[in-house]
DNA sequence: ATTAGCACTCTCGACCTGAGAGTGCTAAAA
DNA sequence: TTTTAGCACTCTCAGGTCGAGAGTGCTAAT
């Protein structure tokens, strides 16, 4: 069932792809005349409307009505990402402008994600997500216990990787800082870049402080572990929410359902995009078959970071007649900035 | 033009809670008619039209057109807040349940901000926000610098109340962990609980390491200082997606925009709930002419924390016709189990 | 003060209709 | 064999008409 580049004329690719851009614009179907008026072609409009009926045929496009223009199905847009899409790198004075805005204050991730989900949703004109980076491999680096108040400690773990854990213990009795200051330079010394399974196969020890810690690291490692991916950023819906797809508010079928429901869309985010390798760029069109509620739009998903290191995902969500070489060229730019920043800034 | 409660008869006082109760539950124009059959009321539906026109010439009410049933007018939602409104405390059943969530596992407030987002969203049926605890005044607690990589060094800043800052430093030279966590050792030492203006009017020190954590930390403070309010969180989008006051996708109207827009966001709550102490709620309904997005809205808010120290504020916001007894229940007793849970974890 | 009764008004969905858009097909031209 | 002009045909869509039904306001009686 796979259509390669071969099956179709140059001339069919053409005005396949001028079927894409004319709807992408307008979300209405495009006419063989439009065609003629407005792209200029050289032929007239009845041999226009001969392709189209192959490319019908083809599945590649399709009438609403009888008497209608066509729109690309989803095959269509399949072909046209996967062969006919041209990139549209981002002009010159916009990614420097972009770049300037990451790396002139260095504020760390904690600025950064937020960053980037905004920058995509713009440059697409769709919703993006950003996740936060995750180790591939849950790594101690350092520990910090701080006094609070009574027997109540801080505790600030720090993971191989950068990722920072903290919780409020509450321990059996009151320690000065300065016997939780020993303790936790204790660990700092011993764990170092131990990984989970090492620190549970360490010794109990009979000092119940540092069993109370021991046990505390252990619960946030595990916790860490059993994360798929980070904290989720997103932005952009007012970009889509007055476009037809998404106005199908009727009841909840809407993808803006999905976008709520935090676990289905890590569900996602996992399925399609955690088994590629980083540099890959991934396009779902229409669901897939999986997804009901995004029959009618498309998402493109890549991974940032370090491979078998660190890595967080990114990628926009749009309608599915959304213009694919920006996007493409967005999220993959966003991506590489983002990779860069983190490799800038690991912990090792 | 302020109205009190002696302005109406009791009668007319259930009639306009009937009318606020069945458009509440239908959205639609309420008749006089439904009323009898509906609600059970003693009089005749003639009755209740006489009532209805005194109502409408007190402007409490309207007719959409000239043969319609009434709708409550903006003024007449703010009487029925302010004079008729019962709250409805929830189902001490229902009550446990979600304080049990809460405090089973005291992950600390990563969690049960999001938790208690979601809990608002359920409970209330419209979108709730919810913003992390904020200090009243900054002061330092305490620091920690960890060395990751060459010349860089995590910095993790802890604040007083218990805000956690990190930055990633590329220092000018190598140091080593020992001299780092020297250096934090004398800073945790002189630095504690110093405000920001006492730390700034310090002695400029001679070392160069000194000299660079200190404007870290300043630097740290200074932005922790100009947030008005923590990170936000937003849950219940899709409980209101429906609504008709939403579907009013019609452009830049939507209140969704504003929810997007996290500095006018941030506007709207600094400006009604910041003024107020902690255990007051507000009910801004309509956007009380400041806020066009919010025309057929109301937003209810409160503040939770712990009064001139640390604070945070949460809210809901749906259709202006909604169920205000529950939903100001809702926020109380939301807020009320974030107050307990921040006092009792505060850093002091 | 309340209510039955009734005329009146306005909305809403159903139905119809004509204009316009866009096609598919055919037969001629290249 | 491919392209194109021409035309009949189909379908949508906006506008207009219409009658039923909902709900009111008013009046006169209780």
């Amino acid at each position: 069932m796979k259509r390669n580049m071969t099956d179709l004329t140059s001339r069919q690719k053409i005005i396949l792809s001028l079927i894409v851009h004319e709807h992408t614009r307008t979300a209405q179907p495009v006419a063989s005349k439009t065609l003629i008026d407005d792209y200029g072609l050289q032929i007239s409009s009845a041999t226009v409307r001969n392709e189209m009926n192959t490319l019908s045929e083809l599945g590649l496009i399709r009438q609403p009505h009888t008497s209608a223009g066509r729109v690309p199905t989803e095959e269509g847009y399949r072909f046209f990402v996967s062969n006919l899409v041209q990139q549209t790198a981002l002009p010159s004075a916009t990614r420097n402008t972009i770049s300037h805005q990451f790396y002139q204050s260095r504020r760390g991730l904690d600025h950064w994600l937020p960053l980037a989900a905004s920058v995509l949703a713009n440059q697409s004109q769709a919703v993006s997500l950003v996740t936060a980076p995750h180790s591939e491999k849950i790594a101690f680096k350092h520990i910090e216990l701080i006094s609070i108040r009574g027997s109540q400690v801080l505790m600030v773990l720090v993971l191989v990787g950068g990722e920072i854990r903290q919780q409020i213990l509450a321990l059996g009795e009151v320690y000065s800082q300065e016997s939780l200051s020993q303790t936790a330079n204790q660990f700092n010394q011993n764990l170092e870049n131990k990984s989970l399974g090492q620190i549970e196969a360490l010794e109990p020890s009979a000092d119940p402080l540092i069993q109370q810690i021991l046990a505390a690291i252990i619960d946030q490692m595990h916790l860490t572990e059993e994360l798929v991916t980070g904290e989720l950023f997103l932005d952009g819906l007012s970009n889509v929410l007055s476009t037809p797809e998404f106005a199908t508010i009727n009841q909840d079928r809407s993808p803006l359902r999905l976008l709520e429901e935090r676990p289905m869309l890590i569900d996602l985010l996992s399925r399609t995009v955690l088994t590629e390798d980083i540099g890959g760029v991934q396009v779902l069109i229409g669901g897939e078959g999986t997804w009901q509620e995004l029959r009618d739009c498309s998402v493109i998903l890549t991974r940032y970071g370090i491979q078998d290191q660190l890595s967080g995902m990114l990628g926009i969500l749009g309608p599915m007649r959304m213009p694919y070489g920006q996007a493409i060229s967005a999220v993959r730019f966003v991506a590489d900035l983002l990779s860069d920043l983190v490799t800038d800034t690991l912990i090792e």
